[in-house]
DNA sequence: TTTTTTCTAGCGGTTTACCTGTATATTTTG
DNA sequence: CAAAATATACAGGTAAACCGCTAGAAAAAA
């Protein structure tokens, strides 16, 4: 907010697919207002970065090698309140669009939008909006029925047994690989199954994936 | 390999993300002997064009809308043999990779490869070479355990029941679903047990997911 | 420290899954 | 057409999964 003549928009693009911040970098080229500062492979690099940079906005990914964007965001929020932040990810799951707009995202665009959307998302969010690309509002205005309650909480150990399970093991080999005892790994299912309303391991997995974050 | 002078590179691209696209000709446009002649967001109709336009190669995703990169490179280089196919892709499971060779692709690149990498790939299928990324190349000299075993054939009847144990049905749910009776589904369910080598349906489903293509 | 949650373990019982066969009509393939 | 593969179905059995309920020890939270 300098009162310069050249008030460029700082942006950096976190994304480990270089063709994709190639093509946005492409995008971008038409504004010469717009300065893409950096591009980061990998998420955590770039919090060092913003914190020595001026950066108006980050163009996040939510798959990343070493983090995940949703909690990256949340990082990036708490250390630079300033900057917008929005998601462009290939994931078109409600859980994860709300998960990252809480972590203080101001939009979320899908990698498989047509290119004037996205340009029109960062225009927007520069004005200070919050931004979606048409697809995501449609899964936004939708939520399906799995969508209102909200995801269980699950232990540690229900997690790692629940991990077990998805592996194809038996109860009982999961006790043995836990040095449990029967009883104790089907109890421990027994929680899992009520918890997310299964009948059987195969729909626990199902409900386990539709509703957990990545 | 005509004696003109403006012996230009014919490519299109078929890719559901026009950020990859543009990003592509992005990295193309630095040389100037390259044209990218049109970019398709749906496969088949990459097909007609390519019967009336001539191209060199063709980059071609795995994942389309209406069709699979897989089977549509078969009908790409059955139309047009003297064209070479690159696929540009996320999945980087084997299989799929052997398959789409099998069909007659010339290189394989993984959408996480640096640009430079990709760069050298087009060029090398250019020279006629077949082109691997370093990702790709580690995939392929590496063959799992699982890999060597080639997917065994599933009729009709087992792929119906399978969808149906996949989303969590019991056998007897499947019975009278598909109005068979309890031990038809039992048996249809051994017989997929006994094909894929797996003890229980989560570990069917495993076995299935990583190698059925697609 | 008290309270709550989680982890552990067990019992009795029902249901479903899984194994090993056999067998016949239909469909596909050579 | 003959042979092979597929879809259908049943019997009899073991093992595992699933249900409901109880309960003490350990850990975490208030």
């Amino acid at each position: 907010m300098s009162t310069e003549g050249k008030k460029s928009v700082n942006i950096i693009m976190v994304d480990d697919h270089p063709i994709v911040t190639e093509g946005i970098k492409s995008l971008l080229m038409d504004h010469p207002c717009v300065d893409v500062l950096a591009t980061f492979n990998h998420g955590l690099p770039c919090l060092p970065f913003l914190a020595s940079h001026n950066v108006d906005i980050v163009l996040l990914d939510i798959s990343l090698p070493d983090v995940n964007g949703i909690d990256l965001c949340l990082q990036i929020k708490s250390q630079n309140p300033k900057t917008y932040v929005i998601a462009l990810s290939n994931h078109a799951e409600r859980s994860i669009i709300v998960s990252i707009m809480q972590n203080g995202a101001s939009g979320y665009m899908l990698k498989n939008s047509p290119v004037d959307e996205i340009k029109k998302c960062i225009i927007n969010v520069l004005k200070g909006k919050l931004a979606f690309t048409q697809a995501v509002k449609e899964i936004i205005e939708k939520p399906a029925l799995n969508q209102f309650k909200k995801p269980p909480k699950i232990t540690k150990r229900e997690k790692e047994i629940l991990a077990l399970i998805d592996s194809g093991k038996t109860s009982m080999d999961i006790a043995e690989i836990l040095f449990l005892s029967l009883s104790t790994v089907e109890t421990h299912r027994h929680n899992l199954f009520q918890k997310f309303g299964a009948k059987n391991a195969i729909e626990l997995l199902k409900l386990v994936k539709e509703q957990v974050v990545i």
